[in-house]
DNA sequence: GGCATCCTGACC
DNA sequence: GGTCAGGATGCC
């Protein structure tokens, strides 16, 4: 899926196109298990319906949609997720799953072909709750090198899956902790709680470098990602070894190495990337 | 930690 | 046919 600078975008996508509009109807609809309680199918529409949006946001991999009367229409694009307002003859294809018609005629879709995306309304409480579950935004101020050495400190898990959770530092996915280990020159094996202090921060700078430039360039379409215009993102073209096992580092020129890593496909530098010890 | 599961589609 | 895919969760 989409991640952090995904998400990003298409939040800042949909709030200059849908910001002050009024949802009118709820259309399609025909994955109810997209909704996280979908025994309460029919109150999710009938609270939808008539909700002014306030603004449109994000917190880690969550675009949040606030709406009036105190609540947040969260949305979860998982792996094949996007959301995006169609142009005015942009017809449904059956992937689409939630249809937000607004009063100006025009509408957000949900598409997403694997089904595993989700939709979440929360009140306040709900939403505080969702704040909570997720570690530090790598983007604000907030988050200093000081802030990563906290989060990897006593941590004999190994850097990549320590990443990629979102409880850890919100945001990052596959791709960008590949190439942000790429930038650091960390290999993603390393024990969290073994980087020397300089290799903190490395990758504080790495993690901010990686998602700014992919904001700038509206995102990475791998597959399915679409920007809030239903557009293909242009980061895609800059990986420097996410999907590029074989081909030469663009640093050193040794071979990209591809493995298994928590289950998860994982491409590094096997020379310049700095190995565990032993 | 590892593995399965939720789904569809692309590619070999 | 098998493998793999921007994610997250639940179970041993």
């Amino acid at each position: 899926m989409p991640e952090l600078p995904e998400v990003e975008t298409v939040a800042r996508d949909l709030a200059v196109q849908v910001e002050g509009r009024t949802i009118v109807a709820v259309e399609r609809l025909d994955w109810p298990r997209m909704v996280e309680v979908p025994e309460d199918l029919a109150a999710f529409v009938g609270a939808l319906a008539g909700r002014r949006i306030l603004a449109v946001g994000r917190r880690a991999k969550w675009l949040l949609i606030r709406l009036d009367q105190g609540l947040t229409l969260a949305l979860h694009l998982r792996m094949s997720g996007s959301v995006y307002v169609p142009p005015p003859d942009g017809a449904p294809d059956r992937h689409v799953h939630l249809i937000l018609r607004l009063d100006d005629g025009r509408a957000i879709f949900f598409h997403d072909t694997r089904k595993f995306g989700r939709a979440r309304l929360l009140d306040a409480a709900g939403m505080a709750a969702l704040d909570a579950a997720h570690g530090p935004e790598p983007l604000e101020d907030a988050f200093t090198p000081a802030t990563l050495g906290e989060r990897l400190a006593g941590r004999a898990t190994r850097l990549k899956p320590l990443l990629l959770d979102q409880a850890v530092i919100a945001g990052l996915g596959n791709i960008y902790v590949d190439e942000a280990l790429w930038l650091a020159r960390i290999h993603p094996e390393r024990a969290a709680a073994d980087l020397a202090r300089k290799e903190v921060h490395a990758l504080h700078a790495a993690i901010r470098e990686v998602l700014t430039l992919s904001i700038a360039r509206k995102g990475s379409t791998f597959r399915d990602y679409r920007t809030g215009y239903g557009e293909a993102g242009g980061n895609q073209a800059f990986f420097n070894v996410y999907a590029r096992g074989g081909e030469p580092c663009p640093r050193c020129g040794a071979p990209i190495a591809r493995m298994m890593l928590a289950q998860r496909g994982t491409h590094f530098c096997p020379t310049c990337q700095r190995a565990p010890r032993g």
